[in-house]
DNA sequence: CCATTATTCATGAATTTTCATATAAATTCC
DNA sequence: GGAATTTATATGAAAATTCATGAATAATGG
């Protein structure tokens, strides 16, 4: 018997594979649609919502600033969102999605759902929701 | 009272946002040792072990191949790991931590451990293994 | 064995991300 | 009401990543 690994029992290592093996057959999906993995999830926050300034926007998907203007200009450029300066505050440009790009982020969303009620069939109602919980919490100490 | 977004009760957002938030402090540790998250990574999971095949390490830390083909070439060239052929297959690269890479990947790990003590000092203990526990199951469905 | 197929890694070109900094607008402070 | 400071985004150069593919070795099947 050998010393167990230190990133076997790593809660930042465990993090980052539950989350890679979540995402893992879900991307085909979203490749399918065209759109790279921070695509989607620009276009999925962006669903449903007003314009987002952003450097919001960057914070919400967990990238930084320099790489989403440069995600959305390309973004616009494909006719999924636009961008337009803020009125109360001309330093802001504001992140919205097109009709089109709602569109899109709708279909994707629904075989998210879908996706994640499949990967969660073993859990009980109960564990789900204390997972939860406790991820949002480890969140919190942002 | 407006409709929760879809993100906010979505488990791969949830995920990402606890793994981000957990890595975050942690990072300028990381960038305080002169690497990258990547590369910390990659000397977390070599560390304590044999050579790993360059595929294999890749999939291990959740990234591609030519990626951690070239991660590691830089880190060959700054001395904290080695590059050598498998005798049994001459088609692999093997990868070892040397002894100064094992230092600092040993340094780091006993902060990392520190921080995730801390991370996760308002849960019980019962707690902290059945989070673990979940998080590993949702691991292999790999 | 030899030919065929599969596996493993390296590499060049294209894309994306990051870092540092510039620009412009808003805010603060005499 | 400016001057100085802070905030928000854009941008160019450098670095890292990805995609497609090539090269070399191993395994398979007549």
């Amino acid at each position: 018997m050998s010393a167990p690994r230190f990133v076997d029992d790593y809660l930042g290592y465990l993090l980052g594979q539950a989350n890679h093996a979540l995402f893992k057959d879900f991307e085909a999906v979203v490749r399918e649609a065209g759109l790279s993995s921070l695509e989607w999830r620009v276009l999925a926050t962006l669903s449903g919502q007003p314009g987002l300034p952003v450097g919001q926007l960057a914070h919400e998907v967990l990238s930084q600033q320099p790489t989403v203007t440069k995600l959305v200009q390309r973004l616009a450029a494909q006719g999924w969102v636009s961008l337009l300066s803020d009125p109360g505050d001309q330093r802001r440009t504001l992140v919205a999605i097109t009709p089109a790009g709602q569109k899109k982020a709708s279909t994707l969303i629904e075989q998210a759902r879908q996706h994640e009620a499949h990967t969660l069939r073993g859990l009980s109602a109960a564990d789900i929701t204390r997972l939860k919980r406790q991820l949002r919490r480890l969140a919190q100490a942002d």
